[in-house]
DNA sequence: AATGAATGAGGTTTCATTCAT
DNA sequence: CATGAATGAAACCTCATTCAT
């Protein structure tokens, strides 16, 4: 039994995250989870309900803090749109580089669990999505994007490119740095593979 | 010798696809496929040897079919850069739009099982990324694709791209046409956000 | 499909008898024993009733055959009980030479399968015991046998000594002559351990 | 943390031999062991690795205990090598003894399981046959055995007379006691069965 | 709050046996 | 007779979760 100064519940959601990300959420068990974390298997329960909501935890953190910072971007009126998809761009880039697991945890394990719909962190993470969309309408309306955009496909269109390629950089990131993907997905974002003459 | 009329092995791993897209890799039964597809739970193990091998040969089936009909399409002289690349977009989604819950399964469970690099389908995988690549490589060279691009970067944003619009798809086929979104990743692959004057 | 002149109930058995040695009955596989054997595994089917069917088969072959070599070596009066003794136990070890995986058999799966008493084969394996015990009868009475002899616990005793002899033999029979243990085993039987001065 | 006041292991492993002797190692089922236990199927894999752990653990609790009963009595000096033979015999019996269903899974279960010769208890087993030797070869050149002695074939001799012996009185020894049988044991071993006058 | 031994439901997999051809 | 694809019952084992201490 070790004794630790930290806060439990934190360290416990912490390991589960490398759990998560190295075994898969269905392969990871419980019980290495607690030893990692160093504390007993029961104590897992004793700050979360079930493995379950060890993930929608994890999921809840992440899209709240991000939810935060979009607003702040999307409100300040000084900002062009260019400039408030480049820094969301960033933001998101930002909460993944401090915590490469977690990048493989939300690309493999977003869409586990639960009955569709019914995650408990829809509701954060569909509001971050919907304060994208109102950047890019304003863009759109402001005659800096196209309006040949449809929103719905471009939502996922985006996320999907920025999910994957951060996918591949928490797998290599001895190999490239996040830098450089986060200025190449920009410039695929805006530019596309077309050369402009 | 019993031999029924119909193809027991391809009803199989049609119902795996189907399961897996509905209940995920984890929570899928074997029981139930075997139910599905119309035939007792250990018929299942006379044509796979066991669940991951379900897994493995949707990839190998879905891989195999992709990269047989790009490498055509690379190998043709007579096609710019900029087709090729459509029409491996409109091969992707021409898959997909044939089998919905392919894509699903597709989206969620290629990261799944294994031990990471070890699975049978990734040498069909990498080939048809590669194949890709060659027809970016192309296109810088003619001029036609930006000469910004990194390749390393592109295969990764790409293909989240697509493979989450599908996904998006898969869920909402009633509402959504595959041709506008199919059209709409084209647009915003060669073209990117920005208005172009 | 292999067409074969040989006898297909007598392969299937034979086949049997060395998978049974070699893996135990119950890792043997039918399915295993039919491909030794050249046939199908529906044919196993034909000419015997289930697996358990294959070992009973086994063993009243072995005792039925050692019941009637016994049975003329009692019934002969020109011969002396210790004689007929050691007679008893050539015709042991000669039907095992012949056939060293049956005597692994012998040793590891007499006890399997069936609710004790009820095995078909007890019927010749009790009357060869039987007969054995007349034996040592006519031996004591004839004042060659020690009359100390409780012929009950004998029989147990002397079977075991034979069978695991055998047994060894039948792991080792490249390292040691059948000979060797057959004298030895007629030795300890008859003079026992004590030097005799 | 939960506790009970049994021992749970002990139970376990107590319930393990009643079964495999009643039923045979590979009839013998998990969740019969574990109700006869008194404890919950999933608490047999608490104490033991698996099915196979049971049955190794029978057999290595049995050699290290007949290893250390022999190693003493080859150990004294003052003892002869009959007597030693004799004590030996009686280590054997007094085990069984004590737990007649030992001596049926000792009989019909040492020689299951396992690719042959990989048994855990097989170190302990080769150790306590080494000691019975040693035995036998310092009763050969003390001149209290014949020197016509094959040790080699004389361990398999004797070892399997006493386990088909005890063998017989794990089903009858309700009809006949342990003491007649050993003693008769000790007999034909020492004398064989020939009148010596 | 913290523990970890104990639980037991449930799924994958095996394989003896069947039977339509 | 011969076949071998198909069957489905049954059991080992896992592991999330509980709860007495």
């Amino acid at each position: 039994m070790r004794t630790k100064e930290g806060n439990k519940e934190r360290d416990i959601l912490s390991a589960a995250i490398n759990r998560f990300a190295e075994d898969g959420y269905f392969n990871a068990k419980i019980s290495q989870i607690a030893e990692d974390a160093g504390v007993a298997t029961g104590s897992v329960y004793v700050y979360y309900k079930n493995k379950e909501d060890l993930l929608n935890k994890i999921f809840i953190n992440l899209w709240s803090e991000l939810l935060e910072k979009l607003t702040v971007i999307r409100n300040d009126l000084g900002i062009s749109p260019i400039n408030k998809m480049s820094m969301t761009i960033d933001s998101v880039f930002s909460v993944f580089s401090e915590n490469p697991s977690l990048a493989t945890v939300f690309v493999n394990e977003q869409n586990t669990v639960s009955n569709k719909e019914n995650k408990p962190f829809r509701t954060y993470y569909n509001r971050f999505l919907d304060i994208g969309e109102s950047i890019v309408k304003e863009g759109i309306n402001s005659g800096d994007f196209s309006d040949d955009i449809n929103l719905q496909v471009f939502r996922h269109f985006i996320f999907g490119a920025i999910r994957n390629s951060l996918s591949f950089w928490a797998i290599s990131h001895d190999k490239i740095s996040l830098e450089i993907i986060r200025e190449q997905s920009k410039f695929l974002l805006f530019k596309g593979i077309e050369k402009h003459h």
